[in-house]
Formats: structure tokens, C-alpha cells, sequence
DNA sequence: TTGTATGCGTTATCAG
DNA sequence: CTGATAACGCATACAA
């Protein structure tokens, strides 16, 4: 066998692809009133001509090249997706709603991941901009590094998802984490819980886990002293620590303990901290979680959740941007989903 | 506020694109000059002149426009991956290992995904070509419509990863599931187990569940008498059968009874099943899964799985890919990966 | 070694 | 309404 063979297979080579001139020729107008065509359908030209010309793209089964018309008119109908974390499941889900709504709406995504690396940012920024991308969906912290605030990602649109940036221009989305966290409370005082604890990731600059570790501590303030809250951030691979604010909770006999944790990551580690302590959840320790991991009710007595509504987040994200894209030119807006009380074994009554 | 406060913003307006006509101007040269030390360094110019290239590039901050390129050289800088289902877990590791991959080798990646919606596998791949991507990665089932087999896309090169295609004519990459199945086979009997049951989503024609059905049955009879074994597949929200065949599978008192699911859903669905029957994993019946989820050490007893390599596969997949991009061209290779048996408490020894 | 001219596939600006 | 023609930003054959 030659070299090439894929190339050069005999079936279809290599797809010549053909372009506006190709089906000029065969309709026999010129390219322009075939982009005419294109464009703007057959408001701009004679019934008789434009019939031709349709005829002729069916025929030849042209397609536009997006390339060329992103290189003239300067957008491209890309939309550029940049994660904090592929691996974090939340980003996954939303990154589902999100390459669903762009492709309805005839746009293609483009993936960057910085996997947690704040400098790549704006790498990612940059890169996903030379290739004209028409807008943005961040889910990333927005740090800068030396410069100062820059808002404007090269003069397009951007929304962002569950993180928000300091200043703020863009549309975001998110879940409502005051409210959410106010229910987790709610459920977990009516379950007979009196000695919480909030257990996230570094809060860092990561607006979401900041807002609901404020949120936890309002929801504490807001109740009478019958009820003991804490919260404490543990790092990546930090399981002593963990245990030990466990077992530090545990020790209060006088008031039946729980915790609550800032995301699926985390309720994994806990609930793998307890089962080390050998305690059992929904009795000798309450937990409940943020994130409805499919998981989530098969550990130990099924561990109750909030429920993100990630697919609907995603989506939105996608609805607002493209909304921008269109040049809808108001202020920014912020868009808050709630969540959804999960309730199973692990925060059982009394 | 006026109107495009974003775009018109004074600081720096919307990054009017400086273009390698600026750079030329400012070193002096021509346009191809520049060009030429863009493509070729200072292999073709004279060392005065490229150092004055260079400084113009650099005080510019000059960025090629990977659209024009595309345009003019027919390549991209893109590869499109095409994905089964974003939903299912296993896409999603693949999909890091690839974005990782292609990134370092300075491609970003196009993500389509097709819900598992065969008919919209050539969508994509027609979608994705008209972007000039410069190769796929496929997670498909490769199944075509109406037309016959058509190898080739769109003359591009295509690595497939864990689904073979019909007369594959690609580099494929995915887990060696019959050496899998043999360690999962081998693990149970070990352990005591003599009754096996292999479940799986439907095998429609996906191949690696075809293969793992396969490999299942080659091993049971392999086997002395003494091992029974059957397999069955279980479709979407068919939680009836599953419980039906469980339960079935459970009487035979006489062999002690295991269960090997073919990936991560099934091995959801089969504990949730096990736990509404109220049995306990790895003493009523044990459990071995493919994949090798992050929640499986804390489903009862911990269940034991096959871990895929799954970032390894992803970076493999891309590197295959790149290879064949840059022109490497030699028959199809197709490499597979081991799994690693992580044994834990629902294959626990009599 | 360097510059000039042409074209990649489209769209937009002109005339006609 | 329609057709030349000139860009868009870049790479290359060709000429110098």
C-alpha cells in the first residue's frame, strides 16, 4: 500500500471541497449573488435566480466554509468553554448544558482546560481569542496576575458560571448558594442536629465556597445559642486534619452533630473519614452535602444533597451569552437557580 | 452609559488585531519577511533582519491569526473530539486526558457531543470538518445511516477510543478487556465465588461491552464445570429485570454468587438493586465492576472494580492522533492498556 | 536573501 | 436586482 491511503482513497477524495465559486459557475451567476443567497435568502433576489441557486447548492451539497467567513466578517460561531477543573464533576455537568444549548443554537464549543492554574487563565483567554471565538463561559476565579482588573475579555462577551470575579461586568450564573445553604440548616435543625459544621475546600478566592461559608455562618448567627456552628477549610490531601475536626465534633455528646460539606469532592472525603471512624451516618453523625452525585444514595445510608440543577445552569450560561452575542445590551445580570433538598438516611431524625 | 460599553471601552478597544501588514511596516520589510521568520525562524533571513522581526513581533505583540492560517494552509490547529456521551463518566476522563494532550502539543480541542444519537455521529463529523479540524478522536459506535461503510473522514485521520468501528481502518486505543476480564474472572473464583453473572447495558453495537461479553463467556468455559456462568443485558430503566435476575441468581444456595458489571452505570444500578434486596456486597453476593469510579470505596463494603487508565487513554489517543497529523503513516495500530484489579470489600473471601 | 503578486473562501462596496 | 472587485490575514511560487 502507498502512503496516503486514507487521503487518497478512491471512494471520496478528500472531500475538494467546494466553495461559493463552484456553485456560481454551476448556477450560472456570479459568487455574490450566491452569498446574497446565503445570507440573506431570496429577499435581495429574483424568485427565478434564487431557485437556480439553491438548486445548485443542493446539488453540490455546498457548504459554507466557517473559516473563510470567520476570517471576513471577524466571528466565527465558536464559543469558548474555560474550566477551572475538567475533573470536578460540577464543571462536567455544566459543561453538558453547555455544549447542548451552543450546538442547538449553531454554535460549536471550544474546550479550554487550565486544570486549577490560575496563570493559565489568560492564556486560555487568549488563545480561544485568536480563534475569534464570539464569547466566553468562565468557570474560573478571574485572578490576574500582575495586571490590573481587566474586565473585558477582548472586547466580547463573557458569562460566568458559579464563580464570580471581583468587579464583575458579566452576566452569572449560579446556583442561589444563600438559599441553599439556608435550607441545608433548616432541614438539619428540624432533624434534630444541634452542632454543625461547615466543611469546604480552601475558600482561596473561589466565590462559591466563600458565599456559602458566609452563608453557614448567617444561618448560625441567625439561630438561637442552642444551635453550634464552625466551618474549617481542609486542603487537597489534608485526611488528618479531617479526622480530626471529625472526631473534635464527635466529642460534644450533649448535641447531636453534623456537617455539612461544600461539594461532592468533599462530601466523598468525609463520608470516607467516617467510615475510617467507623461512625455511621444519619446516626452517630448527621451530613449532607451540596451536589446530587449519583452516588449520593448508595454510601452508607444514602447521604442527603442539594441538588444543583447543573444541566439548567449550563444551559442558562449558554442562553445568556448567546443573548450578548445577539447584542442584547443591558446591564449585567445575575442569574440565581436554587437547589433541591435531597433528603436520605444521612440526616435521619432522631 | 452609552450603548457597547464593553466594546468601546477606552482602555484598550476591542484589541483592533494587529495584523503582520503592522509588523512589517514597523520592522521595515516586507510582509513575506515576516512571514518567513513566523514559519521558518531564521533559517531564510539574514540575521539583521530577523532580529528585526523579531523585535517588531515582540514590541507589537504580535499573534498570528490561526484563522487566516487555517484558510491559507487548510490546517487548523484544531482537533475535534466526538463524544458518545458527555453524560457517561468514562467520556469524561478520556476527554481530560485528550484536552491535556492536544493542548500541550498546542491544539485545542472541538467538543461535540451526540447523547448517544448514532444519527448525529456524521452531523458532527461534517460539523467539525467545515472547521478544518485537522483530525477526530472518536467515542463512537461508528454505525452509519443509509449509505455504506465510509472509512474515511473526510480524509482526516481519526483515532477511536474504546468502540470500534466496522473494518476500522484507524489507530484505536481502549482498555484490553479480554486481559480485564480474565483478572476479574480470575479474582472471583479465587475468592470463592462459582456462580457468575455478567451484566451489562445492551451491547447494541458497542464494541468493548460486545468484548467484555465476549471474554466472559471464553472464560467461564475455560472453566471446569464447577463455575457457572451467565451474562444478561439490562436496558436503560429496566430496574425490574435486574432485581428479577439478582434474585435468581441469589437462590442457587448451593455456588456462592458474584456479579461482574460491565462499567460504572451498571455497577450503580447493581448495587442500588443488591441494597432494595437487602443484601450485603461480598457476603450475600459479590461485586466486581469495570471502572474504577471515585465513590466505589465507599459503596457498602468498598466494591471491587477494574480501574481503567483513563487519562492514559485519553493522552494516547491524542498522541496517536498527532502522530498521524504530522504524517506518520503506517497501518492502523491499535493499543491496548491493562487494567488494574483494586480489590476491596464486595469481593471479601468466604 | 528579499520583495511582489496571487489566492485560500467569503462578504461587502461599489457600479451598472 | 446583479456583477465585478476589493478586502479579511496569511503563506507561498515566482521574480529579483
Amino acid at each position: 500500500m502507498p502512503s496516503k491511503t486514507l487521503q487518497g482513497a478512491p471512494k471520496r477524495a478528500a472531500a475538494a471541497k467546494t466553495t461559493i465559486a463552484d456553485v456560481a459557475r454551476k448556477a450560472g451567476v456570479s459568487k455574490a449573488t450566491v452569498s446574497r443567497f446565503l445570507n440573506h435568502g431570496d429577499k435581495l433576489l429574483s424568485a427565478d435566480i434564487a431557485r437556480r441557486v439553491e438548486a445548485a447548492i443542493a446539488s453540490l451539497r455546498y457548504t459554507p466554509s466557517p473559516m473563510a467567513q470567520s476570517l471576513k466578517r471577524g466571528k466565527s460561531g465558536l464559543i469558548g468553554l474555560v474550566v477551572a477543573d475538567v475533573a470536578n464533576p460540577y464543571s462536567v455537568a455544566v459543561l453538558r448544558g453547555v455544549e447542548t444549548a451552543c450546538r442547538e443554537a449553531g454554535y460549536l464549543v471550544i474546550l479550554f482546560n487550565i486544570g486549577n492554574d490560575r496563570a493559565r487563565e489568560q492564556e486560555a483567554i487568549a488563545a480561544l481569542t485568536s480563534y475569534q471565538v464570539e464569547g466566553f463561559i468562565l468557570n474560573t476565579s478571574g485572578y490576574l496576575p500582575g495586571k490590573a482588573r481587566q474586565s473585558d475579555h477582548y472586547g466580547k462577551p463573557a458569562v460566568l458560571v458559579d464563580r464570580r470575579h471581583a468587579d464583575m461586568q458579566e452576566d452569572f450564573v449560579s446556583l442561589d448558594n444563600a438559599s441553599a445553604m439556608g435550607t441545608a440548616v433548616d432541614h438539619l435543625i428540624d432533624a434534630g442536629y444541634r452542632e454543625l459544621l461547615f466543611v469546604t475546600q480552601p475558600l482561596s478566592n473561589v466565590s462559591s465556597r466563600i458565599e456559602r461559608e458566609t452563608a453557614f455562618r448567617h444561618c448560625i448567627a441567625g439561630r438561637s445559642a442552642k444551635v453550634g456552628g464552625a466551618s474549617q477549610e481542609i486542603g487537597e490531601d489534608d485526611i488528618e486534619s479531617l479526622e480530626q475536626a471529625l472526631r473534635k465534633l464527635g466529642k460534644r455528646a450533649s448535641r447531636r452533630p453534623a456537617i455539612i460539606t461544600g461539594n461532592a469532592v468533599m462530601t466523598l472525603r468525609v463520608a470516607a473519614a467516617a467510615a475510617r471512624l467507623g461512625w455511621t451516618l444519619g446516626k452517630d453523625i448527621g451530613l449532607i452535602g451540596f451536589d446530587d452525585a449519583e452516588w449520593a444514595p448508595l454510601v452508607g445510608p444514602g447521604i442527603t444533597t442539594i441538588a444543583q440543577p447543573t444541566d439548567e445552569l449550563g444551559r442558562m450560561a449558554a442562553r445568556c451569552l448567546i443573548e450578548r452575542i445577539g447584542g442584547f445590551d443591558l446591564p449585567p445580570r445575575q442569574i440565581l437557580l436554587t437547589g433541591k433538598l435531597v433528603a436520605r438516611g444521612s440526616t435521619m431524625p432522631e
